[in-house]
RNA sequence: GCUGUUAUAGCUCAGUGGUAGAGCACUUCCUUGGUAAGGAAGAGGUCCCGAGUUCAAGUCUCGGUAACAGCUCCA
């Protein structure tokens, strides 16, 4: 007998060689239907693995992430048996399972192009599979087996795959004529798979690198009932009505134009509007941390960015020099703010009794991206960054550090966005001669970083590689509506730039030394930040921010004056209204879907007009009776300053 | 940049090699008023651009441009 404890410390008996599956029985047949694989050991396996000894077990049902990471993997498997049986000869790379569903890369056969309208027959065949019911068995196997079996099939990425693999821990699964090389873990058949979804065909480099063939990528979801694919099916069509590109039309709020070119947004007077709004917004908060604002121009001389080492890492892959009537001269659009913020600090002597120095810019960046990158207001050519650079001693890098993180809080929380991830982004150890600076200077910031994080309590995750190429960085992630992550706000730690720009401030012992410089931005730009707002609230703002609070609608021309009277009041007040006037004699007609993102409509008929009152409406939550109109003007003043002076 | 898809009215989209379409929006008029109002008339098109095939191209072919999805990239 062996003992199996369970999550909550409960400890049962069992046979040794007892399964997952037969654990689950024990406890419900409800159970043993639900489940989907087992934890063993903090290890997730499948349920027919037979446990020997004492075990901590844990059931994964659909509802675990380990549940539906298996039953997506399978998936994965069975899609790939379909693919063989659609298109025999097709290789295959790898299938797993991903944060929804799970996709394939494969290689078709020769002449094989695998499109969208080939999903539904995809989809048929999987369901036939699925019919089948078959087991999926899983078998160790020598390295030299799984060579010759794989090479067998032809199936020669599979075999690159090997070729890595250490000999003893190789496994493949097989469900009917298909077999797989995989580590697992799987469901134990197939017939769990109520539900099949192809969503998506694109390509994918081999093994993520540009310089080796573009497989199929071949995306998809599953699940274990109707009812949750219809469930994703809805999700995803409302999450497309929150895509910012769609609502940022709607409302009017920016636009491109092919003439100005791709890729460089102009912002129409709403959009221009709520920027500004979030611009005023961040600029009292700074004002209160200790920032100055600077300005400077959109273009530096290319010695600039030789000095910064930009143009050495960047120069190729950037809008290339502008050329002046002088001989010999090149400046460029600048691609980032920093180097002239050095040159503000070198301008004069410093001491270290004005440290820390806090420059901060909304400034304008003009960057080359590749054209396949561009994506509405979130990956674009031109964007403001609101950015400040903050030049201080090392022993303040900790203590601006936290502050700067206060300043991101500040914001997310007034944004309401809860869901964000922490990233640390480190140096790739094994790749040190991407970056400059030395190892010390690199360690000391990296540390500056993690430390900052545990003493705030921030749970970050940890990336190595992805610093930039002259310091490490904390970046903030938000989801965009179809769960894309984008980075917003972000904070570096420089220790090179100082260094390259020979910056020096004077200490206490009347001696020069350098100053550390961080980069931070907390919307990390404009562009983005609005993006990530709009698709959060669905174009819904808070009322501090939304470019109309209020619709005045007289029910005739008879109250056309005491409507002008209202607009004109509410203008003083600095509430934000606008008229609807279907004659368009005092405002203008509102059209309905942006009616819809009003927070507030005022009817005003004859009652209201002898009696200086409005009927209010307030959007999604109906009448809300009628009230004097300058008590209406205060209410919606004090709801905005309650959201504003919180922070 | 790479692979694939798409491009028709302001918006959302139909369109089968043979006269350019719908709904919403827009203009004018009428009716109307506690709200996704109704009626009548009207205006609006380089069918993304350029070549080719054809008696004939919005439709087929090729090239370019832009957008979309994904990959690679992201100071």
């Amino acid at each position: 007998m062996i003992k199996i404890t369970f999550p909550d410390g409960s400890i049962r008996e069992y046979e040794s060689g007892v399964t997952g599956l037969q654990i689950a029985e024990s406890i419900s047949s409800r159970l043993a239907q639900d489940v989907l694989a087992c934890g063993v050991n903090g290890e997730t396996v499948e349920l027919n693995r037979p446990i020997c000894e004492d075990a901590n077990v844990v059931l994964y049902k659909w509802e675990d992430a380990e549940g539906k990471h298996a039953f997506w993997h399978t998936s994965a498997h069975l899609m790939a048996e379909a693919l063989q049986e659609l298109y025999p000869g097709t290789q295959f790379g790898i299938g797993p399972a991903i944060e929804t569903g799970f996709y394939y890369d494969v290689m078709p056969p020769a002449g094989v192009v695998i499109r969208e309208a080939d999903f539904v027959n995809i989809e048929k065949k999987m369901t036939e599979l699925v019919a089948r019911k078959e087991d999926v068995v899983r078998k160790s196997i020598s390295k030299q087996d799984a060579i010759e079996f794989f090479g067998n099939l032809g199936q020669t990425y599979k075999n690159e795959l090997i070729e890595e693999l250490e000999d003893g821990q190789i496994t493949t699964y097989t469900q009917g004529n298909f077999t797989d090389l995989c580590r697992g873990p799987h469901l134990t058949n197939t017939s769990a798979i109520k539900a099949v979804k192809v969503t998506a065909v694109s390509s994918a480099y081999w093994r993520g690198d540009e310089k080796r063939p573009q497989m199929t990528r071949i995306y998809a979801v599953s699940f274990p009932k109707k009812k949750l694919l219809d469930e994703y099916l809805t999700l995803m069509e409302e999450a497309k009505k929150r895509d910012h590109r769609k609502i940022g039309k709607e409302m009017e709020l920016f636009m491109f134009s092919d003439r100005v070119g791709k890729g460089l947004p102009m912002w129409l007077p709403k959009g221009t509007a709520l920027r500004l709004r979030l611009e005023d917004f961040l600029k009292k908060i700074q004002k209160r941390y200790g920032y100055q604002q600077v300005m400077t121009p959109h273009i530096g001389g290319k010695n600039l960015y030789v000095t910064s080492g930009h143009y050495a890492h960047y120069g190729k892959d950037s809008f290339q020099p502008i050329q002046t009537p002088e001989e010999g001269e090149e400046y460029l659009l600048k691609p980032m703010n920093c180097p002239h913020h050095c040159e503000i600090f070198a301008w004069k002597p410093r001491s270290y009794k004005d440290l820390p120095i806090r420059l901060a810019e909304f400034g304008t960046v003009y960057r080359y991206e590749q054209s396949g990158e561009l994506h509405g207001l979130t990956r674009v050519r031109s964007f403001t960054q609101d950015d400040a650079h903050i030049f201080c001693r090392p022993d303040q890098v900790k203590s601006e550090f936290i502050r700067v993180m206060e300043i991101i809080q500040i914001i997310f929380g007034a944004l309401k966005f809860e869901n964000f991830e922490a990233q640390i982004s480190l140096r790739d150890p094994n790749n040190t001669e991407k970056y400059i600076g030395s190892d010390e200077v690199w360690a000391e910031a990296e540390n500056a970083i993690i430390e900052a994080c545990r003493e705030k309590g921030l749970p970050a995750r940890v990336e190595l590689g992805e610093a930039a190429f002259y310091g490490p960085k904390l970046d903030f992630m938000v989801k965009d509506a179809l769960g894309r992550r984008w980075q917003l706000g972000t904070i570096q730690v420089d220790y090179n730039l100082p260094e390259r720009f020979k910056l020096e401030y004077t200490g206490e012992d009347n001696q020069k030394h350098r100053p550390v410089m961080i980069h931070r931005a907390p919307f990390g730009s404009m562009e983005r930040f609005c993006a990530v707002l709009i698709e959060h609230t669905a174009g819904h703002f808070p009322l501090w921010l939304t470019p109309d609070q209020v619709a005045i609608l007289p029910i005739s021309e008879k109250f056309n004056d005491y409507a002008k009277q209202l607009a004109a009041y509410f203008d003083e007040q600095d509430v934000r209204a606008i008229v609807d006037d279907r004659n368009e004699k005092i405002g203008r007609k509102i059209r309905d879907n942006e009616m819809k993102r009003i927070p507030y409509m005022l009817i005003v008929g004859e009652k209201e007009a002898a009696e200086g009152l409005v009927a209010v409406r307030k959007q999604g939550e109906g009448d809300q009776g009628t009230m004097k109109f300058e008590d209406f003007a205060k209410k919606i003043n004090e709801e905005v300053q309650n959201m504003t002076n919180k922070y």
